[in-house]
DNA sequence: CTGAAAGCGCTTACAG
DNA sequence: CTGAAAGCGCTTACAG
């Protein structure tokens, strides 16, 4: 047995009334509009028994809204994203509204694929971790007056809300931590994307060197290409590591070249001790979990989804022009 | 300036046509309603000039249809599901279909609430990994005969496509290779939800050690209570391994509680070595990098993608009463 | 070869 | 206090 769904028009049949006083109940607008009590129970006990749940098709497509916002990243799977993603979800729920997200897997075109799509299906405000060249489509979105939240990457083109992380400043403090403990030859392990949040963290560890008195040694720098695959990562690490031996310290850029880094250590059998440090990028198990235990960057993800979903809903709440807002918030050194 | 999206109307206008002749021609059946070639190349060109897209919501409430598939876990974070999510996405987006995905946080009534507002956005099919109790909800899916693939968790009472692993072998084989080395005093960490994939790697565990005439012992048993706080269950594991210094191998069900155990192990200094050995539950970094490296139980999501995908497929192509299938893989034992 | 019109299921200004 | 009707942007059966 097929059951179809329910329409208003069915509703209002059942109950003698018009859809018109159908929908005015359905949105809480029944006393509003004067609609008698014996009415209004009537067509909520219908409604409760067969279970209506109106078309948000229909209703989108009236109203041109959705209750929808995007969260467009560059990999759902990663844990800074995921977790990310998973504290927005809660957070707008609360206030009625659907997080859709979606992967772009830093494929060029992929996302202004997916912000057409999201755009014909009158999405209400996007929240975007953007890919370089990415700037004309999320210009195109500034255009119609869409809500726009840009967080993890800055795109310096754009004038547009974000929120992200004091980056200078985190590699800053974790170089200065090498020194303390008395490294003389501190490496950096990053990516070669040349946006703003991946060369801040490079601008950091250099000013630390140079503020300590130490040379900057481009020996001891590597810049991984982005979207190589982790086997050649690896390798490319152990040589890296076993060309440099005086090397006492390395800061990785991020979450997944410091894992990659701690696999390639683990395979030429080069310990994390005394003689040699090691500070990776966004916290995790991994790294609690290693022995030694591993320190890191971690980055506030409650923080940061709060920043957002505060400047996604003062958007949607003005409907005006708004003002554009930079959020950066600090990173917090976990030492182990 | 703010632009307004255009519409098939102002596309129609611009070309001097109808904007049923636009509607052919965006959706391929120019040639097949023999629409002049001169006329086709005309309305194309303005569309490109343009940058029309169609709404997608007109033409869900239009068409009944959304090309939108719902991936509803009980938690996005989780590397198995992201994994999984991020397969399934990338197979599906190969079709033309765009997933949807959400985490109900196990919380009762957060399935219902997602059923709901996914059918009155009218997904096109349902790929879940069910929580307990969400019966009836799937089934209203069902009485709509909506595609539905459940996997992960299978849920007896209904006659459903299932994509799963096969956990009793998967237990099964894990604890042939702890008796392989020896091992007398086997132990199994899980998690107290009655549900038949955890209750099967249970099963495994029990029927593998009886089958080389090891006592099963219910104090190298423990259930850790489902959504129990973190710190909670490592204070807890401590203790398991504490009191019951004779155990020399444990088991983990799930891999956030092989993470947990490692956590509690490492606490109490007792060492993964070869007195006393460990396997985790879904692969993943962490075990990779652990000191001792961990052997793991490994899903492969990629088979688990490609036949819920698979059979998502079939029952939207069938359109008519499908024939429900259970499709059982094995899982791999991964040794270190 | 092309177009006018109905209809998908809603919301809301207007009328009474 | 309630309802008829227009319209959101599409698709498609029907007519010519």
């Amino acid at each position: 047995m097929s059951t179809k769904a329910l329409s208003i028009k069915d509703i209002a049949k059942k109950a003698n009334v018009s859809i018109t006083t159908v929908s005015f109940i359905i949105n809480g607008k029944a006393v509003e509009k004067n609609i008698s009590t014996a009415v209004i129970s009537r067509v909520e006990q219908i409604i409760k028994e067969d279970g209506f749940t109106p078309n948000q098709v229909a209703r989108s497509l009236r109203m041109g809204n959705s209750n929808i916002i995007a969260l467009i990243v560059e990999d759902i799977s990663n844990p800074f994203f995921a977790g990310i993603a998973r504290l927005i979800e809660e957070k707008a729920h609360k206030r009625g509204y659907k997080i859709i997200y979606s992967s772009t897997e830093n494929e060029p075109g992929r996302t202004k694929e997916l912000i057409n799509l999201y755009k014909s299906r009158q999405v209400d405000a996007y929240i975007i971790a953007p890919a370089e060249g990415t700037e004309a489509d999320i210009e195109s979105l500034l255009l119609e007056q869409k809500p726009v939240v840009l967080f993890d990457r800055y795109l310096p083109a754009l004038n547009v809300n974000y929120v992200g992380i004091d980056h200078f400043s985190a590699s800053y403090s974790a170089v200065s931590q090498f020194v303390k403990e008395k490294r003389q030859n501190i490496a950096m392990v990053t990516v070669n994307v040349e946006v703003q949040q991946i060369t801040n963290r490079y601008d950091g560890y250099r000013k630390a060197l140079t503020d300590h008195d130490l040379e900057p040694n481009d020996q001891l720098l590597v810049k991984i290409p982005f979207n190589q695959p982790k086997e050649d990562t690896i390798a490319q690490l152990a040589g890296f590591f076993e060309r440099n031996p005086e090397m006492d310290a390395v800061l990785f850029a991020t979450n997944y070249l410091a894992i990659s880094g701690l696999i390639a250590l683990k395979q030429i059998k080069k310990m994390v001790d005394k003689d040699f440090s090691v500070i990776a990028y966004d916290d995790g198990d991994v790294f609690k979990l290693h022995s030694p235990e591993i320190s890191a960057v971690e980055q506030p993800l409650n923080d940061i989804s709060d920043q957002i979903i505060n400047l996604i809903f003062e958007q949607l709440a003005s409907k005006t022009v708004q003002t554009t807002q930079q959020v950066i918030l600090p990173a917090k050194l976990i030492l182990r």
